[in-house]
DNA sequence: CTGTTTCCGTAACCTAGGTTACAATCGGAA
DNA sequence: TTCCGATTGTAACCTAGGTTACGGAAACAG
């Protein structure tokens, strides 16, 4: 059942053999669900009583503030689980819409079906622990980012930490709309400061290829 | 050693006795630290090897933002650990730095003395679990009300949840300063618009307690 | 190929909030 | 009590980025 895809590329079942994962999946997978591209697969709010398996396709995870903006979260592709981080909460709702970016599809394992194979298998447990924690280094990060202030800024360290003084370009994952909202910011103002940079020759860019040409003037514009 | 506080009231020790407390301590707790009013306990950026348990005081997390501003992360009261939720990453490094507001006190657990006990204690690996879980809850929720557009909306929405119809009133924490950090903005801009809210009878202030006059007013100033 | 949709650049204008500065008030220490 | 530092309110000014709108390019379907 469904083992074309490897879960060996899944943090969570890092370091567990192929017989393991078939066991596993013998075991614990009582659902399979199918996504087309655009739809929802979880709403912000909604109740999580399973561990969502991607083993197909790419997802985006975004939020939609109060006051009606979407900020982009994350895209995660196949093999990650959605909402490992949330199961164990004291008040378990998803803080996250899903979207499908593509067809996708997730096997379904039940909360406690989870627990029983983590109680009984150290691995499991570790890898658990350790996704987990990455979560919370990436949402602290994710905060750091946002809270800073100026877009040029955000943009700035954006691009050093996507290139090297050797490699100096790299090729965007998401279209400038998408961009915006990874930034939390309108279109048309990441698109003027993008120019603005491009103006005073630190950066140039064709389609989704970006290059800095002068990454020491990036970063410390207050 | 150091059994004057009360275990139980920390998340991660619920529901264990008090013969398990302190037979804990005295396996685990090698040293005891000591922090006055003001001195930074843990630095952004420093490597974790070691669970820090608040046992008396108060201590606020930060972050510092590349561009220089402060924010707020969290007033953490004893008893709670510190940087549970990172002592498993893959890369952990302490995201926040960690100040304390009284004289505070920690007792030092070691990260693989943490991992034996966690492994042969079901209720503590539970309560970890569910705490590291809730953090994630925590971060997501602060990533939204700090992607929140508008101070007036962001003040609005910390109004509604700090009240209720019935209850109009609530006494702040913080400082006026403080909280413009909390929020992420300048403290002269929260003045402002905590004036607005006043000059429209929506609220009213006398030093630290705050009266919601008008609720159905507040949010959706987009 | 053509029609349609989504994406992107650009410009003009406007507003929320940053910045700076100063004076009033509060609170603890001597 | 007086002094000093930290905390506040307030005002004037400035700027980054939001808003809206439009036209062209690219992508895709038929």
């Amino acid at each position: 059942m469904m083992n074309e895809n490897n879960l060996s590329d899944c943090p969570l079942f890092r370091g567990m053999s192929k017989e393991e994962h078939d066991s596993f999946m013998q075991r614990n997978v009582k659902e399979v669900l199918h996504f087309e591209k655009g739809e929802v697969v979880v709403r912000q709010g909604d109740i999580i009583n399973s561990m969502y398996l991607l083993i197909k396709g790419v997802v985006r995870t975004q939020m939609i503030t109060q006051d009606g903006n979407t900020i982009e979260i994350d895209l995660l592709e196949a093999v990650f689980p959605l909402a490992p981080a949330f199961i164990y909460a004291s008040r378990n709702k998803y803080p996250v819409d899903v979207v499908a970016m593509e067809p996708c599809t997730f096997l379904k394992i039940s909360k406690s079906a989870w627990l029983k194979e983590m109680a009984g298998n150290e691995i499991l447990l570790n890898n658990f622990l350790t996704l987990n924690s990455n979560m919370t280094v990436f949402l602290s990060e994710k905060l750091q980012m946002i809270s800073i202030k100026s877009l040029r800024n955000k943009l700035s360290i954006f691009l050093l930490e996507k290139t090297t003084p050797e490699k100096n370009y790299f090729i965007l994952k998401r279209s400038r709309t998408q961009l915006a909202e990874y930034f939390g910011v309108q279109r048309p103002s990441l698109a003027r400061t993008i120019k603005e940079l491009e103006d005073e020759g630190i950066i140039s860019t064709n389609g989704r290829v970006v290059t800095v040409l002068e990454r020491d003037k990036l970063v410390w514009h207050e």
